[in-house]
RNA sequence: CGGGGUGUAGCUCAACUGGAUAGAGUAUUCGGCUUCGAACCGAACGGUUGGGGGUUCGAGUCCCUCCACCCCGGCCA
């Protein structure tokens, strides 16, 4: 509906032009928008107002100018000049009862577009290192990544969403020997607990579960615990399987699938890891210095050169990290987002240094990043310091059985990525029924309820249906209709953008004005036609809905 | 000190990317079920958008400068 008026704009100008009303303009670049106060009507734009300039004119003159000049179509009921020289367009009945029957039709398609046009994109998040249960701040990473490869979908990507596991390095080491403490029967206090083990409690689960020979089925491979406490590498394979066994159920529990998963291990196995370090060295990127390799990322624009492989010989973390987006760039993705935490911010810099070094090809910019701000937990007033290491922190999976995985996941992907959030533990738990996805879902499920009562009156009723006759005149219908018109915008946007949170808060709006319509009018009444151009309004704002919920990963449901 | 992020109502957050009178929820105070579901609706209260300068028809949004908070600045990941 924005490209057809701004459509007649552009062209009422240019005729304006060619006819020698207006001066030859350099670039005509129409703006129209939705409005945010109604008496400005559906649409407004600003375009008298940016070209007055130009074209020597004052706005508000200009402005009738052009309106004198706009053609008419039946999409428009009528259109005025207001304010400083603005134009506002009042869309017609006939444009806004053919929107419901274009989301009726559509059903969960509508608000898709083909955007993407199926271009193959890699997303991962997540990648927790398999050391320990997910977090809140990991929530955060998967409500958001899931709902990013959701709206992607929706925006015609092609997505394959992907989870990373760093499972070598020191700190499987560290889990490796904390299990190995526990299955001896040393706790944390005990002076020959290991240094940066990790106490949490789950480290005595996991020992528990070796010395009991206990088998995990994992995706891919089975894993029996060995029951032997000296044989440290036979209790890392068996902790590491353990932790991703427990990682993906609670994924699952939170709704979130990954269509693949890639172990960092396999980057060494494979002597990948190996072979691009060999590349970077012949690249001429790299010196040695006190015993170690050390890549000049300076030349990429970062403040100090770093250590690739150390004085002990084994690699920092960022060099796996490049040989995995070597391999994702192998693997055909010239679109990659990786959405992590604010405090990987470092690493970006360092994997887009060495990637460059290669002289593949590849773009700068490339694998683009989507990172989040850090979750603060609150407990009883006070700040509950994250610590895997020390075993203090809020489980997702607890957070899920507390308050259920939709308040959850909403609560996570409704604020904007870059703002850092406040996560209050007793207020999530206690006002847990305050959540508005609750609210959102109680629209969805009235709607329902309503549609079920019409069924017990007449079984039929669908197909009976005269589609064509709106009846709908009231203001507060108007304004709905004007939000459904809304959401193919909304979709767009939020994938341009990666911001799944205007979802969220253009639900929340949406389901607002059906409550305030739903208490003021009823939507069985006697009359047919109105009845039916009511129930028609409903199923549209029921369908947009439980789109939008899906995006967030959200259910729909019928009754609550 | 350097890099990134944030600062908006008592609290938690929005604001369609420079537009018209800065909006929701929550808290507080009133009012609304004999009526399709009250997990709802209506009303009131609540603001110098951290401070100061600048750019222009127009700034919460862009630029400069201070202030405060969060993350990073390991041969940990």
């Amino acid at each position: 509906m924005k490209e057809n008026v701004s459509c007649l704009i552009e062209k009422t100008i240019r005729n304006l032009v060619e006819s020698g009303r207006l001066p030859v303009l350099e670039k005509v670049e129409v703006v129209v928008e939705f409005t945010r106060d109604k008496k400005h009507g559906d649409l407004a734009s600003n375009i008298a107002l940016t070209l007055s300039k130009s074209c020597r004119m004052n706005p508000r003159d200009l402005a009738s100018l052009i309106l004198q000049n706009i053609p008419t179509t039946s999409f428009l009921d009528h259109c005025e000049v207001a304010g400083a020289g603005f134009i506002n367009f009042f869309l017609s009945k006939d444009a806004l009862s053919k929107l419901l029957l274009e989301i009726i039709d559509k059903k969960e398609r509508f608000g898709c577009n083909n955007e993407g046009k199926s271009v193959p994109i890699l997303i991962e998040f997540v990648s927790a290192n398999p050391t320990g249960p997910l977090h809140v701040g990991h929530g955060r990473g998967a409500a958001i990544g899931d709902s990013i490869c959701r709206l992607m979908r929706a925006n015609g990507w092609n997505v394959q969403s992907e989870f990373y596991y760093n499972d070598s390095g020191q700190q499987i080491r560290n889990l490796a020997l904390s299990v190995q403490a526990r299955c001896l029967g040393i706790d944390p206090q005990n002076p020959d607990w290991p240094d940066d083990g990790y106490c949490g409690e789950y480290i005595n689960e996991v020992a528990r579960a070796y010395l009991d020979g206990e088998t995990l089925e994992a995706k891919d491979k089975s894993v029996t615990g060995a029951k032997d406490p000296e044989l440290l590498d036979e209790i890392q394979e068996f902790a590491v399987t353990y932790l991703r066994r427990e990682q993906d159920r609670d994924l699952a529990n939170f709704n979130v699938n990954f269509d693949s998963f890639f172990l960092e291990s396999s980057l060494y196995s494979s002597g990948e890891v190996e072979r691009i370090v060999q590349e970077i060295i012949d690249s001429g990127y790299t010196y040695e210095k006190d015993g170690a390799l050390w890549l000049k990322t300076t030349q990429f624009g970062d403040d100090k050169d770093r250590v690739m492989r150390k004085q002990d010989g084994t690699f920092t973390y960022f060099v796996p990290d490049i040989a995995y987006h070597i391999n994702k760039w192998e693997r055909g993705f010239k679109n990659a987002l990786n959405e992590q935490g604010a405090d990987h911010h470092g690493t970006i810099t360092r994997v887009r240094a060495g990637l460059q070094a290669l002289k593949k090809n590849i773009p700068e910019k490339w694998p683009n990043y989507l990172l989040h701000q850090m979750v603060t937990v609150v407990r009883n007033g006070e700040e509950v310091k994250i610590s895997k290491r020390k075993g203090e922190y809020l489980t997702l999976s607890e957070l899920v059985n507390e308050v259920g995985s939709d308040a959850t996941r909403y609560f996570l992907v409704a604020r904007a990525p870059n703002s850092q959030l406040i996560f209050d533990i007793d207020l999530a738990i206690s006002a847990s029924n305050d959540n508005p996805v609750f609210y959102i879902q109680y629209a969805h499920a009235r709607i329902s309820s309503v549609l079920r009562k019409m069924t017990e009156l007449d079984s039929d009723w669908m197909k009976k249906m005269n589609l064509s006759n709106s009846k709908l005149i009231l203001e507060e219908e108007h304004l709905i209709m004007q939000h459904l018109m809304k959401f193919p915008e909304i979709i767009k946007q939020a994938a341009q953008q990666y911001e799944p949170h205007t979802i969220a808060n253009y639900l929340r709006e949406l389901a607002g004005e059906f409550h305030s319509y739903y208490n003021s009018y009823k939507v069985l009444v006697e009359d047919k036609e109105l009845r039916e151009s009511r129930i028609m309004l409903s199923m549209g704002v029921r369908q947009v809905i439980a789109n939008g919920l899906n995006i967030l990963g959200v259910s729909a449901p019928e009754e609550m």
